[in-house]
DNA sequence: CTAATATCTACAGTCACTGTAGGTTCAAGC
DNA sequence: GCTTGAACCTACAGTGACTGTAGATATTAG
């Protein structure tokens, strides 16, 4: 290794990310691909680390890969207005907030249910008696009953 | 149709599933293969009815069809010991408070990057700054930081 | 009888990776 | 210089829980 180019290995040592990770990132073009060594093998700099950063926390803060797609391109040019990268966080911020309520709503249903379990047998089970309640109607509030599928929004 | 045997897009209707979704449980043996029409279209009863909507409110409250699995299992013995099942739904209880906990750090990050942003140019954008400081050192809490993958438990 | 709708099978695509197989390159120790 | 073992390479299959498509067949309403 002349320069201060380093291995993928490395790389993904120092973002906290997997190796499979990487190349699979350069695949689908979020990544550069970087220039190889004589070998063939994949050598980075510092600005790759920087960008596979961004990457790493934007997912960790649940952004979807094609948000952060966006936000790499906006983020590339300095002159660019930043109200966009400000819209996609909001609405990411409003989506993790309707998770939120979501899983609240949801942690209240699992307490009461596991509340009114007596421990017995399954036949009398209040557990399984509320789960086969398809129809929804022990349901004070109607906020799982209302839409269908809890991957509407955010997903980390 | 004789009986009062229906077709699976009732059954669909009926439990606000989709036809796709059911064929698809029948599939990987969550729901059993019903008898054929002639005509060798699906007719299903009551029995069915119960049993998917059994799966699609577990789905709702996020359990993973191979919990949902599991629970089926037992609730088909009825002198089983209901402790299982109470086991899993405790398990799940825990698993969306701690997503809940993940995702209320995540909001309050969310909040600070955005009231930092001066709405200027991506330049001096804050937002693209935090999101690019891949050491979290700016992060007051370090409860994102800590773990890495936001998909550790829960994924409804 | 006809036309529209519903259903059938089989398979590909989604998202964001993760894992595997089988081969090549690199860095370190001797 | 040689060997060894770790790290790297490509290509592809698998994950979970579906969703969508194509092309053929069945049912139903008028």
């Amino acid at each position: 290794m002349n320069d201060g180019a380093f291995s993928i290995g490395v790389l993904a040592r120092e973002t906290g990310s997997k190796v499979q990770t990487i190349r699979y990132y350069e695949q689908i073009g979020l990544m550069p691909a970087p220039i190889r060594s004589a070998g063939n093998q994949r050598r980075y700099g510092p600005a790759h680390v920087a960008r596979l950063g961004f990457i790493r926390h934007a997912r960790e803060l649940g952004f979807s890969l094609d948000h952060i797609r966006e936000m790499l391109a906006l983020s590339d040019d300095p002159e660019h207005p930043c109200a966009e990268v400000d819209r996609i966080a909001s609405a990411h911020l409003a989506a993790v907030e309707a998770r939120i309520e979501r899983l609240n709503a949801l942690k209240r249903e699992l307490e009461r249910m596991l509340g009114q379990c007596r421990h017995g047998r399954v036949g009398e089970c209040r557990v399984i008696e509320v789960l086969s309640d398809y129809s929804h109607e022990h349901c004070l509030s109607d906020d799982h009953a209302a839409s269908n599928g809890l991957d509407s929004g955010v997903r980390g």
